[in-house]
DNA sequence: AGCTGTATCATTACTGGTAACATTATACAA
DNA sequence: TTGTATAATGTTACCAGTAATGATACAGCT
C-alpha cells in the first residue's frame, strides 16, 4: 500500500536500518548515502509510520486535550492557545469534551491513553477525582487547567480568579454599590470558590459585612442564570428597592441569563441593577448593554499549559516538583455596570 | 511497565495468542478460558496498546477533523455533532485548525494522515486544491463539509445555502426592501457564491433587476464587517437615503461588524436599515437589536457527515459513488429586520 | 482399532520502525 | 607490518499486537 523504509532500502540496495537512520540524520550515516535516501524518500513519497515508531519509542507524538465543552469559547480560545504552541512542534493533539459528565471524562481520558498519548491536557468537570487516579497510573505528564483539585498536587495553569473576585468587587464598590448578589457555579468548582472568597476579601477590606452579599447557585448556561435571577426577583418585596444593587455572574453566559430575567421584569439594566459578567466572550461587547466582564486570557492560559507540557516532555521538569502557573484577569469596563 | 497480553498469558500459562483471542471473543477459545482471561485482564488492569494493533490490523481507532477554526461557533457545533455520533464508537478524535491557510491545512493532514486516522473530516479553506490530492493519495474515507469545490466528486455535507440565500432574499423582500447589499466572504468560498445565488434567484423571481444589489466582500469577521460597512457608508451621497434598506451578511461576525458601522453613523437597525446576518451564533439573541438570522444547523451537518463517514469505514458504501448531503437551513426571526 | 472431525490452544511469521550490537573497510600510528 | 581507531553500514532482536497455520486431545463413527 504505501511506502515504508523498506521499498526505499531496497530501492537503493541499503538496509533498512540506514535509511531509518539517515531519515534521523544520525551522524555515522555518510553525508552522501543520507542525501540519496532522502531524496529517494521524497520521490517515493514516502510518509513515516508513527505508530510503528511509538513501539519502539513509546513517544507516540499526540496530546490529548480534555475540556467540558468545546463550544464554550473560553475551552476553545484555550485550545488554540495550545494548539499555537505545538504548531512548532510535531505534535497532534486529540480533543475530547466530557460535557461536564466525569463518566464522559474518564471514558474520554481512557481512550487517549489507550491510543498511547505524550501528555494530556485537562480542564476537570469536578464531579469526582477518578481522572486523577487514570492520568496517575498512567504515568503520563499531565496539565490541569483552570480548576482545581483540592490537595491535589500536579501541574496546574488557571487564570486567578480570587484576583479576578476582588477585581470585580472593587469595580462595583467604587460605583457606589453595597449590596451584592453573587450567582455562582456549584462550590465545589474550584473557581466558583475563589472568585467568591476573592470577592469578599475586597469588602472585608472595606469593612463591609458577609451579609452584603448574597448567593445563589445555579449551571454556568443561560437557562441557568436565567432561572436563578427570575426566582430572585419573583422573591424581592419591592422591585423599586432591590434586595441587591449588582449582580456578580459566574460567567458572561449567566449574566445572559440574569439580562433576559430583568428585562422580563422590566427593570433598566444599569440604571436598576448593575451586572458584571465574567470571561469576556468574543460577543459580548455586542450584547444590551454592552457586558462589563472579567477577561481570564485562555489563550494565554493554554500557551502557558503547553509550554509546562513540553518542559515535563523534554525532562526539563518533573521530578515530582509540580509547578503552578496563575494568570492575571483584566476587568473589561463596559456599560453594564453603573454608578448606584 | 504497562501490563501487555505476554504478562496476562504469563500468568496464566497460556499463549499470547490465546490472550489476544479471547479478549476479542473468537469463538475457537474454551469459554472457560475465556472468561478466565478476561477477569485476569481487569485485575492486572490491562489496557489494549491501539498503536500496536493498529500495525497489523491497518485500523487506528481515530478520526481527524481540520476545520478553519475551532472557535467560531459554527464549527465547534459541527464538531460536537461528529463527537456525538463517534461517542458510540469507539473511535478518538484529532483536531486541527487551518487558520484559513492552505499551508497550515496541508500541514495539519499531513500530521494526521502520518498518524493513521481511518478517516477525515475536512472544512476546507477553499484557497486551493492541494489537500484533496492528499485525501485521495492517503486512500482514506474522508467527508467535505460545508465548502465545496468545484468539480470535485467526493462525500459531501452542506448546508443549503442556496435556500438560505433564497430565504433571506424572501423574507427581506416580504417586508417591502428592494435595494439591497450583500455582503459576501471571498467568491472562491462556495457558501458565499451559493448563497448569492439564492438571493439573486427570489429577486429574479419578483422581477428585480440584478443591479437592485450591490456586492462586496470581506472576510468573513467583525472588523471584516466594520471595515466594509463603514467604507459603503462613507459613500453614501445621502444617509437619509441610503443605496440600499437592507444589508444580507455572510456571517452574524460580519453582521455585528456591520452593527458597529451603522452605530458610527448613527443609523438605527432596523428603523434606517434592516440588517441579516447568517449562522445563528448562541448570543445573537443577545445583541442590540436581537440579530435576524439564518441557521445552518452545524450539529446536524456534523452528524451526519460522521454518518457517513461511519458507512464509508463499514464498507456500506465507498464504491466511487459519491454522496451528497444537503441540509435545509431555518430563518431566524428577531427584531433587526423591519418593514421599509 | 483406526479414521475423521471438532474444539481448543500453541507456533510462527508478520506489521514498520528503532536500538543494540556486529561487521567491514579504510586510515593512520607504533 | 600489525594493531587500532574511526567511519559507515549491516544483522538481529524487539516493541505489542494479530493472522495464518500447526498441533493435540478427545469424541464419534465405521
Amino acid at each position: 500500500m504505501s511506502i515504508t523504509l523498506k521499498d526505499i532500502a531496497d530501492e537503493l540496495g541499503v538496509s533498512v536500518n540506514t535509511v531509518s537512520r539517515a531519515l534521523r540524520n544520525m551522524p555515522d550515516i555518510g553525508q552522501e548515502t543520507t542525501n540519496l535516501v532522502k531524496e529517494t524518500a521524497a520521490r517515493l513519497g514516502y510518509r513515516k509510520n508513527l505508530a510503528a515508531s511509538y513501539l519502539k519509542t513509546t513517544k507516540s507524538m499526540m496530546l490529548g486535550i480534555v475540556v467540558p465543552d468545546i463550544c464554550n469559547p473560553v475551552f476553545s480560545y484555550m485550545y488554540k492557545g495550545i494548539e499555537k504552541v505545538c504548531a512548532e512542534t510535531n505534535y497532534t493533539l486529540m480533543l475530547g469534551n466530557s460535557n461536564g459528565n466525569p463518566d464522559e471524562e474518564s471514558a474520554v481520558l481512557s481512550n487517549m491513553l489507550d491510543h498511547g498519548v505524550d501528555g494530556i491536557f485537562l480542564v476537570p468537570c469536578m464531579k469526582n477525582t477518578q481522572s486523577h487516579a487514570q492520568l496517575e497510573n498512567a504515568n503520563v505528564p499531565y496539565v490541569i487547567m483552570q480548576r482545581k483539585f483540592p490537595g491535589l498536587s500536579a501541574n496546574f495553569v488557571q487564570s486567578n480568579d480570587y484576583e479576578g473576585g476582588y477585581l470585580a468587587a472593587q469595580h462595583l464598590y467604587q460605583l457606589g454599590h453595597r449590596s451584592f448578589l453573587y450567582i455562582s457555579a456549584p462550590m465545589y468548582i474550584s473557581s466558583a470558590r475563589d472568585r467568591y472568597d476573592g470577592f469578599m476579601a475586597y469588602l472585608k477590606e472595606k469593612d463591609l459585612a458577609e451579609s452584603a452579599v448574597q448567593i445563589l447557585e445555579c449551571d454556568s448556561t443561560r437557562t441557568g442564570g436565567y432561572k436563578i435571577a427570575r426566582k430572585w426577583l419573583e422573591q424581592q418585596t419591592d422591585l423599586n428597592s432591590l434586595s441587591a444593587t449588582a449582580i456578580f455572574c459566574f460567567s458572561d453566559y449567566v449574566a445572559y441569563g440574569v439580562y433576559s430575567a430583568i428585562a422580563k421584569f422590566h427593570l433598566r439594566v444599569p440604571e436598576d441593577i448593575s451586572v458584571i459578567g465574567y470571561d469576556n466572550n468574543e460577543y459580548s461587547d455586542m450584547t444590551f448593554p454592552a457586558l462589563t466582564t472579567i477577561d481570564i486570557l485562555p489563550n494565554k492560559i493554554g500557551r502557558q499549559s503547553a509550554k509546562m507540557m513540553f518542559d515535563m516532555i523534554d525532562k526539563k521538569a518533573d521530578n515530582g516538583t509540580h509547578i503552578e502557573a496563575v494568570i492575571s484577569p483584566k476587568l473589561i469596563l463596559r456599560d453594564s455596570t453603573g454608578q448606584i
